[in-house]
Order: structure tokens, then C-alpha cells, then sequence
DNA sequence: ATAACAACCGACCAGTCAGTCTGTCGTATC
DNA sequence: GATACGACAGACTGACTGGTCGGTTGTTAT
């Protein structure tokens, strides 16, 4: 156990460094002996951990929902307010990462829009995996949108069910044209619309 | 000039199986001797009419707007209906683009999405050229929004030059979700949650 | 006829790609 | 001390990458 744990860390190891590259470079732009490189391991070590490169990327989009999720839960979720209050703190929160990304030089968007618009047509694996993450985050924001209209603070004419993909899609839009742009706004934007359609309807 | 048509027509050739290629499989995932084969043209041809692969990328965008401009000219924007219909025509025109491309396979997305998240924060020219395109749409969506608002189609308190960007937003992230999805499906909702906002705001 | 030039041909280049293979090292077990 | 195995090393492969270059064609102007 004490060896697999080492094996544990160089594992863990290889996948930040080809998160790191696939999100600032893409997939097909990042190279294998990149990834290696900077990782600081070799490529038989590489392939005694990983079968593929497809393998990895579904690594790093694993372990960046992991990441992602603890992060959202400890920096936003358990800070007090109402199920309204969450869901726009989580939407702002986004728009900080953005926002941070600009001044350090350039907007990379979601690593998991990245990949949906790069892989999903091209890699069965890689869709469905990312898929599934937008799914569970479409699913949380239904969950608040729900105990929002539970506790009267959003209308009941809103169908949390609905209304769920709809924000989630105004956010990945809002990311890529702000990617696109080179310039954060269209997100803030976005929010500002949908809080004032969430308080006002 | 009878010599440059030809080689003209042989740009044209190059151009649309480049878009081709590049729409399903992806820009970095496309060789450039798919490319010529499929365009039937040699590689000294290519080189001849191209400085780079970046540059024919560019060209696939000029060409893409071009085309996809004239097509909603004429199939959208000609009918006859007021300023809000035509915008709601608009949005379901794409909409039906997206399920046909569903009923003949698989979605490819957004040409324009597609390469300003693969290649946007890689290649300044081409993100460039991806947001001015942006631009231009957000720009057509702008201008019926102030005649719906001038005809009192819409509400007074509404902002086309805020509006716009939003609306472009949410269609992106609705292509991409449904691309990750393999289904459409979030188009048509957030048209339905589009079209709702606007008529009772 | 010939010179000039636009358009095209395709062999070739160095480099990179993902992936394979043989082998080694350290540790744990017996 | 031998055996076994998990973890790693890195040279190597063949296919493919984007890009170059000397040469050929077809047409047009002189």
C-alpha cells in the first residue's frame, strides 16, 4: 500500500499537468510527450497508469469535476442565504474565475465546454462523460431553483425543471463569447438578466 | 481572368472541403492531406493558394459567414412578418438546422462556437475573426430588437444593446449543450424561454 | 515562335504523433 | 537469498504533421 500510494501520487500528478495543458492549449494542440514532460514522468510510466490518451482526458475531466464540485461546495454552498442567494453567489463566483483568468492573462473558458465542442462529435467517451457533468450541474441548479420557489422567493409560475438547462446554457454561452471576445462582461450580463428574470417574473 | 476563375473555383473547392472536415472532425484533428484529398488538389496546389493551415481556417470562417449570412437572408429574414417574428423565425430556423443535422447523425454544433472554443485562446487571428462574426449576429439580433421595440412589439423597458448579447449567449450554450448531449432539444427550450421573456416583460 | 507568368504537381523534409517494448529498480514475501 | 511484482525508465516504431521546393503545364501577350 505504501508503493500505491506513491503510484497513487504520480498518477494525480500526470492528470493536473494534462489539465493544466489541455485547458490552456486543447486536446488535440497538447502532445503526449508534453504532458510527460511536464509532469516529470516517463512515457512507460505514463501508459503503466493511463491505456490511452482518451484515458486521460477522461481523467482530467473526472478530476476536474471533483476539484470543481469541492470547491463550489466549500466556497459558495455553505455560505449562508437563502436558495435564491446561492444560486446567484454560484453564478457570481464563475464570473470571479473568469474575471481572475483575464487579469493572469487570458479567458480559457469551461474545461468541459472545451471539450464538449472539441471531442463530443469525435469521441463517445469523451461526450457522455462530459454530458454527465453538465447534467449534474443542470440538476443543481434545479435543486436550488426548487427551494427558491418552495420558500415563495422566485415565482411559482417557474418550472425549476425547465428553467434549469436554460441558465446552464446561458452560462456556457456567456463563457464562450467572453472567451471569445477576450474580454469578461458577457457573463456578468447574463447574470444581471437572469436575476432580474428570476426576482421579476 | 478566365485562368483565375479556375483557380479561383479551385480555392472554393479547397475552402468547402477544409469546412467540411474541419466542422465534423475539428480543426486540429484535421490534416491538411485530408484536406487536399478530399478537394481533390495537390499539396504544392494547396500551398499555392494558402500561406498556412491557420490562414485556410480563416478563410472556412469568411467563407461560413458568407454563406450562413445569404442563407438566413433568404430563407429568414425575406418573409414577411413584423420585427419579433422575424427574430423568433430566426432562432427557430437554427433550430431546425440542428435537427436535421440530429436526424442525419450526429450534431456538429455551431462552426463558429466550435472554433472559437478550440482555437481562440491558441490563435489571435482566427478568435479575432470568430468575434467579429459575433459581432455581426449580435449585431442583427440588436436591430430587430429595436424595431420590435420602436412597433411597441416589445416592452419599452427592455434594451436591445443589452439584450442582444444575452440572446446570443443562450443560443451558443444551447448548441453546445445540445452537441454534448447527442439531442436536441435545450435549442427549443430556450427559444420557448426567449420568446416568454420577451412577450411578457 | 517565344517569353512570361499564373496555376499546379508531387516528391521530399524535419519534426511530432500516439503507442509499444524490453528491461530495470526497489520492496515485500517466503 | 530467491522470487515475485508493482512502479517506472526510455529507446524505438511507423504513421502522420505542416510546410518546402524544383519543376511542369497551359494560356496569354508580344
Amino acid at each position: 500500500m505504501a508503493l500505491s500510494e506513491k503510484a497513487q501520487a504520480t498518477r494525480e500528478k500526470i492528470i493536473a499537468a494534462a489539465a493544466e495543458l489541455f485547458y490552456r492549449n486543447g486536446y488535440h494542440a497538447t502532445g503526449l510527450d508534453k504532458v510527460i514532460r511536464r509532469a516529470g514522468v516517463t512515457k512507460g510510466n505514463f501508459y503503466y497508469h493511463f491505456p490511452s490518451k482518451e484515458a486521460l482526458a477522461i481523467a482530467t475531466l473526472d478530476w476536474q469535476y471533483e476539484r470543481f464540485s469541492t470547491e463550489i461546495r466549500e466556497q459558495v454552498l455553505s455560505r449562508r442565504g437563502n436558495a435564491l442567494e446561492a444560486l446567484l453567489n454560484l453564478l457570481n463566483y464563475m464570473a470571479g474565475r473568469q474575471k481572475k483568468q483575464h487579469e493572469e492573462g487570458q479567458i480559457l473558458g469551461c474545461y468541459f465546454g472545451n471539450f464538449a465542442l472539441e471531442l463530443s462529435s469525435v469521441s463517445p467517451a469523451v461526450r457522455d462523460k462530459v454530458n454527465a457533468v453538465f447534467a449534474s450541474y443542470a440538476e443543481l441548479i434545479e435543486k436550488l431553483l426548487r427551494h427558491a420557489r418552495k420558500k415563495g422567493l422566485i415565482s411559482e409560475s417557474l418550472d425549476p425543471g425547465q428553467l434549469a438547462p436554460v441558465i446552464l446554457g446561458q452560462i456556457e454561452g456567456a463563457i464562450l463569447l467572453d472567451k471569445a471576445r477576450h474580454q469578461p462582461g458577457n457573463f456578468d450580463q447574463s447574470i444581471e438578466f437572469i436575476r432580474n428574470y428570476l426576482e421579476s417574473s
